[in-house]
RNA sequence: CGGGGAGUAGCACAGCCUGGUAGUGCGCCAGCUUUGGGAGCUGGAUGUCGUCGGUUCGAAUCCGGCCUCCCCGACCA
């Protein structure tokens, strides 16, 4: 493609909507625009690196022995009233009407659909397993969209389900997926975690989410630095204190001024203690009940832990009014001792000897505390894990360590909820009439196309790695002299003859306006075509991911469609 | 849904407090000069000031309703 065009508009200021670091280079290197809140425009270069990203996701689906196909994006509602998502999906779920005043619905993710086609099209045990995708724009009316293509409301997904004869079946589905899913990221050159994740409300048994590490994620993650084990904070566990912190030996019991001092922050610094050795008190409201969380001062609560432990599906922070009445203080002096209700303890703050924590007195602690012997409560797990934590599987102290991720793929074992719910059978051997076993598994592409800019960035702009770069070569004329001008058309055909994708540069621009581009653009390997270098015979190669220019490789010309082949296909992983 | 902020040229923003008919930078167009890391000079084009209503002789500016967008939180296969 000949920048001169191309369709490339590409901006010097940051976006004044943009938070994020993709979302600003996708704005400024002219691959995206926004043209509601969560919807946005992929302009050329954006959708090549789309398709980029569904090539790979397409050839190993098909690789593991997945079928594709394309379901509509429209949906009747019938199909979610048989499963009860029409009700339970809330106001996630697109609606419309058309003028017969039928209900319908923009698809947010597709297992009725599908089932809907297993039911029909698969009878016997014969037919089984079937893996079915598509790659499909989905819809859902976010509360709040956000980060660019990061969280939209419509986007593009990779969804595919699997359908089994049973559980053992479901298994080995799910085993090729989570290969599969390795093989992709791995080849889009991201670093990522396989995390335990919460399976949700839809009942699944077996889940896995594919973290894609970056600082701006969403998604809280731990992962142990000496074995295997890396989940979700929302479901990590964490091993159990070996030993007792130790904070106010010399009093017990004894209540102290605190004057406006309420956080964990300020207590310390007033008092001069450790936060370890503080017991920071929340009140939770659980379904009707006031409910107090204990946890060390320096851990925070794990809400869907906490609330696991309680038996109810959610909890929430109470109100200041609440913790008022409940406790008699301000926000701030909540603690155990005499608290009138039900206490649950974690496990760390169970074995600190000589706490600190509110004394449910406005303004004053209580110094010298310790559970079992000042007050009772039920130990349980409750904490976030975090970074220095003991890890859960394999012991190793200090093993744990933080991350933020951004959720890129999500694979599930359902079971039979949705064959159950729609009455999708199979006959087996013995002829008898069996629920289909399912498993579901999705990706975010247009998500990824963000992610990956995440993770691969300067300050000059993108670094793409070459499996899903708009463009293999960025090649750049400086000049525009007739002999110039003929090198650089003999390199573009030839190079686009072996399968190198080209995008030359040709514009009646300065070299300055040039380079800036190109890094911003981020095409993996540039080639420079400059009036000296050629009356000395070579031109310049230099990649992407090498910010000093005065790195950049000569290459006689005679050699130069062999070596950017040669490095291309090297690129290419 | 709670809290905060913003809608003025294609983009980023100033002007609003203290009402008098709209400006800066980038970009765009033309010309001259320039040409290896976002050039310089000269000239030029571009605005329902989000929207509806109110106050006023007069509203981008003051008041009210509505719409949209952004940020934090809540929410979230």
């Amino acid at each position: 493609m000949r920048y001169s065009r191309a369709l490339i508009p590409t901006v010097k200021e940051d976006p004044s909507d943009a938070s994020n670091v993709s979302h600003v280079l996708l704005t400024r290197g002219g691959y995206i625009r926004r043209v509601g809140a969560g919807m946005y425009d992929f302009l050329p270069l954006g959708l090549r690196v789309l398709r980029k990203i569904e090539a790979v996701v397409r050839e190993e689906m098909d690789r593991a022995g997945a079928l594709e196909i394309l379901m509509p994006a429209l949906l009747p509602a019938e199909y979610f009233k048989e499963t009860g998502r029409w009700d339970r999906f809330g106001d996630t779920l697109l609606r419309l009407k058309d003028r017969k005043g039928g209900e319908y619905l923009l698809g947010p993710t597709h297992e009725e659909i599908v089932t809907d086609i297993a039911r029909r099209e698969i009878r016997s045990h014969r037919d089984l397993p079937k893996n079915l995708y598509q790659i499909q724009s989905k819809f859902r009316d976010e509360p709040r969209p956000r980060g660019g293509l990061l969280r939209c409301r419509e986007f593009l997904m990779k969804d595919a389900y699997s359908f089994d004869a049973n559980e053992e079946g479901a298994k080995q589905s799910y085993e090729l997926m989570r290969k599969a899913y390795c093989r992709i990221f791995d080849r889009m050159g991201l670093t990522y975690r396989m995390v335990a994740a919460d399976s949700g409300a839809m009942g699944g048994s077996t889940s896995a989410e594919f973290q894609v590490l970056a600082d701006s994620g969403e998604d809280a993650i731990v992962a142990c630095k000496a074995c295997s084990y890396a989940a979700n904070v929302e479901v990590a566990t964490v091993a159990a204190p070996s030993s007792a912190v130790v904070g106010v030996q010399d009093k017990r019991g004894e209540e102290v001024h605190t004057p406006g001092h309420g956080s964990i922050e300020d207590v310390t610094k007033f008092l001069g203690v450790t936060p370890r050795a503080m017991l920071k008190s929340l009140l939770y409201v659980a379904e009707t009940n006031v409910v107090m969380a204990v946890v060390r001062g320096d851990h925070e609560v794990n809400e869907i832990r906490l609330a696991r432990e309680l038996g109810v599906s959610e909890v929430f922070l109470a109100s200041e009014a609440d913790v008022r009445r409940s406790t008699g203080a301000a926000v701030g002096f909540a603690g155990p001792v005499g608290f009138k209700g039900r206490i649950v303890i974690d496990r760390a703050a169970a074995a600190v000897k000589g706490a600190v924590t509110g004394a449910n007195k406005t303004d004053y602690h209580v110094v010298g505390v310790e559970h079992g012997r000042d007050f009772d409560a039920q130990v349980v797990d409750i904490r976030l894990a975090m970074t220095g934590d003991a890890c859960p599987q394999c012991g190793a102290v200090g093993g744990l360590v933080s991350y933020k991720g951004i959720e890129a793929g999500h694979i599930f074992i359902l079971g039979t909820h949705y064959a159950d719910a729609m009455g999708a059978t199979y006959l087996d051997e013995a002829q008898k009439k069996k629920s289909l076993v399912m498993g579901c598994y999705g990706i975010g592409v247009s998500r990824l196309v963000a992610t990956t800019i995440e993770q691969h960035n300067d300050e000059n702009g993108i670094r793409w790695p070459m499996s899903i770069a708009p463009y293999h070569l960025h090649l750049v004329t400086l000049g525009k002299d007739a002999p110039l001008i003929e090198a650089a058309e003999d390199i573009y055909d030839a190079l686009w003859a072996r399968g190198v994708e080209v995008l030359w540069d040709d514009r009646d621009e300065r070299p300055g306006v040039k380079f800036k581009d190109a890094d911003l653009i981020g095409v993996p390997l540039r080639v420079t075509i400059g009036a000296k270098g050629l009356a000395a015979g070579h031109i310049e190669l230099k990649p992407r991911a090498e910010s000093d220019p005065k790195k950049a490789e000569f290459i006689p010309l005679a050699d130069a469609v062999e070596r950017i082949a040669a490095a291309v296909s090297a690129g290419k992983g």
